[in-house]
DNA sequence: ATTATTGCATAACAGCGATATGTATTAACC
DNA sequence: GGTTAATACATATCGCTGTTATGCAATAAT
C-alpha cells in the first residue's frame, strides 16, 4: 500500500501497475493478487485510503463557538487535502474510468460516512440559529457539492486564471453560508475568522 | 468519431481501444493514427465533442424577462447533458486519469469558452438588480462549480438515497441564486418557473 | 513427523497502444 | 495521358498491461 500510494502520488495513475509495484517491492506481480485480489482490489483500497486521509484532515478541525467559521474551515480542509493528494483524489472520484473498476455500494457508504463531520458541524450551525431551519444532512451535502465542484475544476485547470481558486474559494464559502441562511456580514466575518485558523489543518 | 462516441456511450471508457474501433469500422488499428495521431488525439477530439454537445444544450435555453429563471434552466440543462452522456462527461473532466492523456491549454480554453452562455446570463441577472453587484464571470464560475459538483457526486453515486439529486437540485439552485444576492422568495419562484420550461432543453 | 496451507516466483496468455514497413490507391503535375 | 508524389491503409511486430496456471519453498496444523 505504501509503495502504491507513493507511485500514484509521484508518477501519476499510469504508474499504478502490477509490474512497477512488484519491481519497487523487489517481488513479483503475484503479490498484488495474493494481498488485494487483483488491480481493482488495490484501487479499491487506495480509495479507502484516500477517504481515510480526507477524514483525518477534516477531523483536525475543532469545534468552536463559531460553527460557521468551523464549517468554512472544513471547506478549506477539504480543498487542502485534495490539493495535497491530487492523483489520489482523482482516483477517488474519477476512478470509474480506470481499467474495469467500479465502486461497490460499500465503498460509497464509506465515502458518505466521511460527510459525518460536515453534517455534525451543519447541525451546530442550524442550532445556533444562523442557518435557516432545515435538514443538516442536506446542508452538508450542499457544502460538499460546492467545494467538491470547486476543487474538481481547479485540479482540472478549468478556472480562468485571474479568477483562480485561491481568489475564488473565500467568495464561494461566503456564498455557501449565505445560501444556507446566514447573514452576509456575519458569513464574511466567519470566513475571515476561519482564514486565521488555517494552521489547525 | 461516431463509432468511438457510440462505443464510449454503450460500453464505457475501456471500450475506447484502437482494436475495437478498428473492428467496428472493418479496418485496422492504423486508422486511429492516420486520422487522430493516436489514442490521445482521439480522446482529445472526444472531449471537444463533449463540450460541443454541452454548448448546444446550453444554447437551447432562450433568454426571457426572468434572467434568474434562465440561469436555473441553464443549471438544469448542464445536468441533463451530463446525465445523457455520463461516460463522455467523465472523460471530459476525469480523463486525465486515462492512459497518458492530459488536456492542452487550448482544450481548457475551449472548455472555458462554454461558460460564455452562463456568463452572459449572469450579466443579465446582475443588470436586473436581482443579483448583488459583482463580476459576471465570477458568478458564472460559482454556478458552474456548484452544478458541476452536484453532477459529479450524482454520477459517482455519492448522494445519500433519500437526498438524491432530483430532490437536491432545486434547493441547490435556489441556494445558488440566494448566494448571488437574490431574495429567497424570488429565487424560489424563478426556480419553479424554470421547472416548467424543461421542455426547452 | 507428517500433512495441509499459505506466499510467492516463473512462465505464459490475451489484450493494449504504438511503430516500422510495404502496398495499393489517389492526387498532382508536366 | 503518363509520370510522379503523396496519402490511406494492412500486416507484422515491439513493449507494455492485467491475469492465470503451475510449481516450489516455507510455514502452520495435526
Amino acid at each position: 500500500m505504501d509503495i502504491a500510494a507513493r507511485l500514484l502520488a509521484e508518477n501519476g495513475p499510469q504508474a499504478l501497475s502490477t509490474r512497477r509495484i512488484a519491481a519497487e517491492a523487489d517481488s513479483s506481480t503475484m503479490t498484488v493478487y495474493t494481498h488485494f485480489g487483483g488491480m481493482s482490489g488495490l484501487v479499491r483500497e487506495m480509495v479507502r485510503e484516500g477517504f481515510a486521509r480526507l477524514q483525518e484532515r477534516l477531523t483536525s478541525v475543532r469545534a468552536t463557538s463559531d460553527p460557521v467559521a468551523d464549517m468554512a474551515l472544513l471547506g478549506r480542509a477539504y480543498r487542502f487535502n485534495a490539493l495535497a493528494n491530487p492523483h489520489l483524489y482523482a482516483v477517488m472520484f474519477g476512478g470509474s474510468s480506470l481499467a474495469g473498476f467500479s465502486l461497490s455500494e460499500e465503498d460509497r457508504q464509506h465515502g458518505r460516512y466521511t460527510l459525518g463531520n460536515v453534517a455534525e458541524c451543519a447541525e451546530r450551525c442550524l442550532a445556533s440559529g444562523r442557518f435557516r431551519p432545515g435538514d443538516a444532512i442536506l446542508v452538508a451535502h450542499q457544502m460538499w457539492m460546492a467545494v467538491h465542484g470547486l476543487v474538481t475544476l481547479e485540479l482540472g485547470g478549468y478556472l480562468i486564471p485571474p479568477y483562480d481558486a485561491d481568489a475564488c474559494v473565500e467568495e464561494q464559502l461566503v456564498g455557501l453560508m449565505v445560501s444556507a441562511g446566514d447573514a452576509w456580514e456575519a458569513a464574511t466575518e466567519s470566513v475571515a475568522r476561519s482564514r486565521e485558523r488555517i494552521d489547525e489543518i
